[in-house]
DNA sequence: TTCGTACTTTAGCCTCGTCTAAATTTAGAC
DNA sequence: GTCTAAATTTAGACGAGGCTAAAGTACGAA
């Protein structure tokens, strides 16, 4: 089985919106995501279900079925594991391969990402910290705690971030807020919410709340 | 400039219709290539000369500008850097690399070919032999012997293939014919121009005529 | 110089994926 | 329980890229 590119970039759009909101994922929050007009989705919508991809009532929104689900769980896997080449092997920065790996991942053969993945070493992460399926489609989940939730005091390990545009990327670069730095909550603003934070070495940084939201860590379990 | 999937596959048709045959490039030689029909290919040519890739006059055939050239060599380039990263870092035998090599030639990026370029430390050459144009389209050409224009008693060594069907290459590789073996002729018949060779610490391999006008050597000069 | 045939183009239609505008349904407010 | 606003779907169209059938062109043979 083998489908069309925009059969492919809808699929992944409902997983993502899937996986963040919930089901029944709405026609506007696709359209919204993927740059097109309601009605486009509706026109899809109605071929994904034709093709068993999603279950689809008029006016209640879809879900992904197995299949469809798998599907898009694939694509996902060829997508993170193409970042992982471009930044590992070709040298790119984690902001620059979202574009390149979004061809990437619609290249079809039946032994091209398993050899990939074999390449790279069957990496569990991708670079901005998302888990990466395997060939079955299982996963890891990440550690999933959002350093916004921390208290002060707390330490933790940066492990992932939820967005990931290059505007967003590059500040986290021009703050040393890589993956893996260690990190300490000095204080909390309670006017807005920003973070006060303890960096390795460093002048202590103040973030937004809007940024500590987008940023996935694991805490340090001082003492057990 | 970017151009759509059909438009550059269209491109890349005729510079090597171009490249094997000369010029003009007849609409129905495309057709065969392509797979497709006449009619179609007459449709592309209207875009592809409003776009100024090509030159065409109707019921005469086409050429590519110097603009078309550029990006079929840019294409070629890619497909073969491509082809290079598969069988060298992937593992992937020669005769499997084509089709996946077809998808990934129109990835659009700035900066992907020539990272990938420098990764695969610049070969000059992919796994069939074939010269990669470097990032300003200029290559070396290939030394454009056929083993069937060498006459008994001359050696040569194996520089590239004309033909890439995976049951060609799987032929090749049942009797060790690989890129820079050394061989020699030990005899033509005169029937059907089938030739004897001798290949390092082998039998003598008897050849068709068929197979040996796609088979590039470069002779090697006993004494001069 | 005129045919005949092979090649090429035109005309008209199809599917895919998109759009706008209009109609319909849902669901919350009252 | 209606009513209304927001969300969704339908209807009809379009561009890209392909097809078939029919018409037009080129060119070698007589």
């Amino acid at each position: 089985m083998t489908y069309t590119l925009a059969e492919e970039d809808y699929l992944k759009t409902i997983y993502k919106i899937a996986e963040r909101q919930g089901v029944p994922v709405s026609t506007s929050a696709i359209a919204d995501l993927m740059q097109t007009r309601p009605a486009s989705v509706t026109d899809m919508l109605k071929k994904l279900a034709e093709k068993d991809l999603i279950d689809y009532k008029r006016y209640h929104g879809v879900s992904l079925t197995k299949a469809g689900a798998r599907w898009a769980t694939q694509l996902i896997r060829k997508h993170r594991l193409w970042e992982c080449f471009l930044v590992d092997k070709l040298g790119y920065n984690w902001d620059e391969v979202h574009e390149i790996a979004e061809q990437l991942e619609h290249i079809q053969s039946d032994t091209l990402i398993d050899r990939l993945d074999d390449y790279l070493k069957n990496p569990k992460f991708d670079p901005h910290g998302d888990p990466i399926p395997d060939a079955s489609g299982a996963y890891r989940m990440r550690y999933q705690i959002l350093l916004s939730d921390l208290e002060i005091g707390q330490q933790a390990i940066l492990v992932g971030v939820r967005e990931h545009t290059s505007t967003f990327l590059q500040y986290l670069d021009q703050n040393n807020l890589a993956l893996g730095v260690n990190l300490e909550i000095l204080e909390v603003l309670p006017y807005d919410g920003s973070l006060r934070l303890r960096l390795a070495e460093e002048n202590p940084l103040l973030i937004s709340g809007q940024v500590a939201r987008q940023l996935y860590v694991r805490q340090i379990t001082s003492a057990v």
